[in-house]
RNA sequence: GGGCGCGUAGCUCAGCGGUAGAGCACUACGUUGACAUCGUAGGGGUCACUGGUUCGAUCCCAGUCGCGCCCACCA
């Protein structure tokens, strides 16, 4: 017998368990294989080791949940491959911050390997915990497949592509600006930072031009008239970042700025550092400054800005590295006075300067060196101030760079890195989405691939870590690089080079995260090996995932898969949105606004899920209602929602192209729905409706039953239409409408009277259609709610000890043939009637414990005959006393129409004939309006003649609808004022 | 500066060239043996604004106003 109630804490665990006995998830299951199931393939976008689930986890696996689920029962051969991503930058943090927290030695003090023994050891302890948070999710992986980006099968799929993209000259190692990330002390890739804007300052510098030279600065407006004419001997430059003016290696102004023509091709000098040292520069033109712009002047410092970089590189300005690794002004080298020297005798010489004997110089002068950038940057401007050359300062929002990660602003600096030759494999990944071998879903996203895949820069892979897969170069003494399958190639290539036996240094760095997940749709099938898993399930099918990884991950699996497989590695991308809090925000950590599944499924205390209730509205006075709703609702303190509600919840809000913002009150709905379910099942089971393999819904004869079985093909025909197409949402809401709107509040109702009968065959057969429709509607809503689905499965199977086979691998509807129009009117005419008397009943303020008499006016043999067929029913659920059929309607009736039928409700004395009277003027008069506007159109020459004939009928047939109500209830109107005369 | 998206019921959101929908909230009534995590009925919307296309626009087009996101090198 099933509880009163649904205790979802109590059951889903058992049901996870239950599914892992019958290893139903699994891939290749012999049954499948002998069928020669289709193939349908899924991989888990990677959560990483240090992570837990979060809502956008909940969303992402859910959607594919239901993907897998939905072909399973549908008898494809699933793959669903589970696993983890290493998570280079994150889980090296992790494990650093625990070691500072217990006051161990820090990574440099242990050494390289004990501190990768150390991050295993904490991978092992603590890494699976978001693997058994997405098992209790419900989550369909095969978990007995589940892989590791570093694990032994994938680092070997790194490597190997590490190698060949080397040989194919589509990885280099190169000395570039890149983006230095000063906390964790690695290069980082552009995707890796984010732009935001903060306050900050432009000041305002004289560069005195050199040996104390002047010139006329004239300035005019658009005009072209003179509105500024001085005698200057300084040039005028503007920069946020004064610190890294001891950098500079020229200024620039545009070609065609009249205001420093004068001056071109001189020296200025840089205002900052010893007065006899200070540096002199040149003044060049370039495309770069915008006239318009500040003074129009631009000062170059090509080792720690991007444009600045380009344009040095252009004019051969040599670029002078400033800092350090933690982005503290720099202390190696000689004194600021020969240093500089070093670098004036360098320009001297002309040319283009060795980068390397130009990065070896230091121009930090002596009194800053080893100070932070910002302190630097302090004094600086302060010693500028202090010498009478600042004009001004402005404050300013500017835009800063910032890790992702470390949330520190970004240092572009001069290193030597390994790129990857983005451009060149972004080609056929660009040209693949183009003809459509993978199609993006929503579409509109395949234009922000095309942007960024048309404009992609070289891709910096490596990484100054310790945690990840090291980069397989070795240098010998002179540089040369050799880049092998492991040392000892590497030792015989060194062989070859040189002739002679040279000891090989191993390059420190690893690879960038996303190097390896763009292997992660073969290299998880066992790719390099040529394995059967591999050449059956690749390509995948789709990849389910948020839009903020298109360019980090989706792309790039589109640039590897096709370079190394040759194919595209899924057919559909479908992106999700991004499940935000109901301000629309991102839901974060630092902003305090983070929603846990968990909390929702498992429960948690309640006072905290009030708070977060009410934290949820904006409403006050919603607030404190649900404030007190909720007290009651949960007496012993816990709120347990399950996952199935979480589930629904996401899956129905997770409409195509736009933001899931979560609300508790609806996971609270669905929850609701879930019960609903549950107790509809609850009813089957009281009046012993059980599964019977016999029954065929394609010969059901009583009227209700065969519509109920039409109702449902529909159902599911539209759930799998939904489905197919990646509308979660409207699969979702059509589960919804059915099983409470259709299966519960009509067929259940109207059965009654057949369950609680003496017809024995109509019960025999009712009961056995009830249970067929409750088993189709499990199979439609377990995608979406595997757990009570695979409950009620379990526990209202014939002998009520469960099936032979878990809901999870029985059958998806393929329903057909099974509507029946007839049924659908008939069943349409007794829902009207019902709800009209009720709504008449409730209008006419008739008490609702009070039964009614209910006449049929005029109606004709066959509504009269259906009236009788139907009799106990409409007398149960309209709660009549009395059903008759006269000529005309009783005096003081109320009366309305179904369909041609006029209906009286003898009421005298029971209501208020006046109100009656205003109802029916009322309702007279919302069909007349109606009429009116009909009209409009019927008689309108344009829309006769334009208008398709479908929509000119529909109209004639409203028309035609509204003048019977109008003329019938005219009539009762009629009689009713006569009578009150 | 480019690009994308969004303004529909109190809230959160579907929808869509021809009667405007859901969940929650709200109001009234209800201890009708599946379910009060429920039932019945109801209130509530010039579908942001302005033009245009169309027989007909919430829907298509253009513009305006608000809001959000992504990308971008303005010193």
């Amino acid at each position: 017998m099933l509880e009163k109630t649904y205790q979802p804490a109590a059951i889903e665990p058992r049901i996870a368990a239950l599914w892992e006995h019958a290893d139903a998830f699994a891939v290749a299951r012999p049954e499948r294989r002998e069928a020669d199931a289709t193939p349908y393939t899924i991989v888990i976008p990677p959560p990483n080791v240090t992570g837990s689930l979060h809502m956008g986890h909940a969303l992402n696996n859910t959607l594919q949940d239901i993907l897998c689920r939905f072909e399973r029962m549908r008898g494809c051969d699933v793959l669903w491959q589970p696993g983890m991503d290493h998570a280079g930058i994150a889980t090296q943090m992790v494990v650093e911050r625990q070691l500072a927290d217990r006051q161990e030695p820090d990574r440099r003090a242990m050494g390289r390997d004990a501190f990768l023994e150390r991050v295993w050891r904490w991978k092992e302890e603590s890494g699976g915990t978001i693997g058994g948070q997405l098992r209790r999710l419900g989550a369909s992986c095969d978990w007995s497949r589940e892989r590791f980006t570093m694990d032994e099968g994938l680092s070997r799929a790194v490597l190997r592509v590490s190698v060949e993209l080397y040989r194919e000259g589509l990885i280099y190692k190169d000395k570039r600006l890149v983006n230095w990330d000063p906390k964790f002390q690695t290069a980082i890739s552009d995707l890796e930072v984010e732009n935001g804007e903060v306050d900050g300052h432009m000041w305002h510098f004289k560069y005195p031009l050199a040996g104390g030279e002047t010139y006329e600065y004239v300035e005019k407006n658009e005009a072209g008239d003179v509105i500024l004419r001085e005698t200057r001997d300084y040039i005028s430059i503007a920069t946020t970042r004064p610190e890294t003016m001891l950098g500079d290696g020229a200024v620039a102004v545009h070609p065609d700025d009249t205001r420093y023509a004068p001056i071109v091709g001189k020296l200025c000098e840089i205002p900052v550092g010893p007065k006899a040292q200070r540096r002199l520069i040149p003044i060049i033109t370039d495309e770069y400054p915008d006239p318009a712009f500040g003074s129009g002047a631009v000062k170059i410092t090509g080792a720690h800005d991007f444009n600045d970089y380009a344009v040095a590189r252009r004019n051969a300005i040599p670029m002078y590295r400033l800092m350090d690794d933690v982005a503290a002004m720099r202390v190696d080298g000689d004194a600021y006075a020969d240093e500089a020297a070093k670098a004036a005798a360098l320009v001297e010489a002309g040319g283009t300067p060795d980068a390397a004997a130009v990065d070896a110089i230091n121009l930090v002068p002596d009194a800053y060196r080893g100070l932070d950038r910002f302190e630097a940057r302090k004094r600086v401007v302060a010693d500028i101030d202090a010498d009478g050359l600042m004009i001004g300062v402005e404050k300013k929002l500017i835009m800063q760079p910032f890790g992702d990660r470390s949330g520190v602003v970004i240092e572009p600096m001069l290193t030597d890195q390994w790129f990857c030759d983005a451009a060149t494999l972004a080609k056929p990944a660009i040209e693949a989405v183009e003809s459509g071998e993978t199609t993006f879903v929503p579409k509109v996203w395949e234009k922000t691939y095309f942007e960024w895949m048309r404009n992609i820069q070289p891709w910096c892979i490596s990484r100054q870590l310790w945690w990840g897969h090291r980069i397989p170069a070795w240098y010998g003494p002179d540089g040369e690089i050799f880049v092998a399958f492991d040392e000892a190639e590497a030792v015989s290539m060194a062989q070859a080079h040189y002739g002679e036996t040279r000891t090989l240094t191993r390059d420190e760095d690893v690879l960038d995260t996303w190097f390896s997940s763009a292997l992660w749709p073969f290299s998880t099938l066992g790719w390099p090996d040529d394995t059967d898993i591999l050449k059956r399930h690749y390509k995948t099918d789709v990849l389910v995932t948020g839009f903020d990884i298109i360019f980090f991950w989706v792309a790039r699996m589109m640039m590897m898969g096709l370079h190394f497989k040759r194919e595209v590695p899924f057919h559909t991308v479908y992106i999700h949105a991004l499940v935000r809090d109901e301000k629309g925000a991102k839901m974060s950590k630092s902003k305090g606004n983070v929603m846990n599944p968990l909390d929702i499924i498992e429960g948690v205390e309640r006072d905290t899920l009030i708070e977060k209730r009410v934290s949820s509205l904006t409403n006050k006075a919603d607030a404190k209602r649900i404030t007190k709703a909720t007290r009651a609702d949960y007496p012993d303190g816990i709120a347990a929602y399950g996952a199935d509600a979480l589930r629904f919840t996401l899956a129905i809000m997770a409409a195509q192209g736009r933001d899931v913002k979560l609300s508790i009150a609806r996971v609270e709905g669905y929850r609701n729905f879930a019960t609903k379910l549950w107790n509809a099942s609850r009813f089957a089971e009281m009046n012993e409706a059980v599964s019977d393999a016999a029954f065929d819904p394609a010969a059901v004869t009583q009227t209700l039953n065969r519509w109920i079985v039409g109702e449902t093909e529909r159902t599911a025909l539209s759930v799998t239409a939904a489905l197919e197409g990646y509308r979660f949402n409207e699969a979702a809401a059509a589960t919804y409408q059915f099983v409470w709107g259709v299966f519960c509040d009509w067929y259940l109702e109207l059965i009654k009277p057949i369950l609680n009968g003496d017809d024995e065959a109509a019960k025999r057969e009712t009961r056995a259609c009830v249970a067929w429709t409750l088993d189709q509607t499990l199979a439609l809503l377990h995608p979406f709610m595997p757990f009570v689905t695979e409950e009620l499965w379990q526990r209202t199977g014939e002998a009520g000890n469960g099936r032979a086979a878990p809901l999870a691998l029985s059958t998806w509807p393929t329903l057909a043939g099974l509507q029946d129009e007839a049924a659908d009117v008939e069943i349409g005419w007794v829902i009207a009637l019902v709800e009209e008397v009720r709504s008449v009943r409730d209008e006419m303020k008739v008490p609702a414990g009070a039964k009614v008499p209910l006449v049929l006016v005029s109606a004709d043999k066959a509504v009269q005959q259906r009236a009788t067929r139907y009799e106990p029913i409409l007398t149960r659920l309209a709660r009549l006393d009395d059903l008759k059929f006269a000529k005309a309607a009783p005096k003081g009736s109320a009366q309305f129409l179904v369909g041609e039928t006029s209906v009286a409700l003898p009421l005298e004395g029971l209501i208020d004939m006046a109100a009656e009277r205003t109802r029916l003027a009322r309702e007279i008069e919302k069909a007349q309006a109606e009429i009116a506007k009909i009209d409009g159109k019927l008689t309108n020459e344009a829309f006769m003649a334009k208008a398709p004939e479908a929509v000119i009928e529909e109209n004639r047939e409203r028309r035609v609808e509204f003048n019977l109500t109008v003329e019938r209830l005219g009539a009762a109107l009629e009689r009713l004022k006569a009578a009150s005369e």
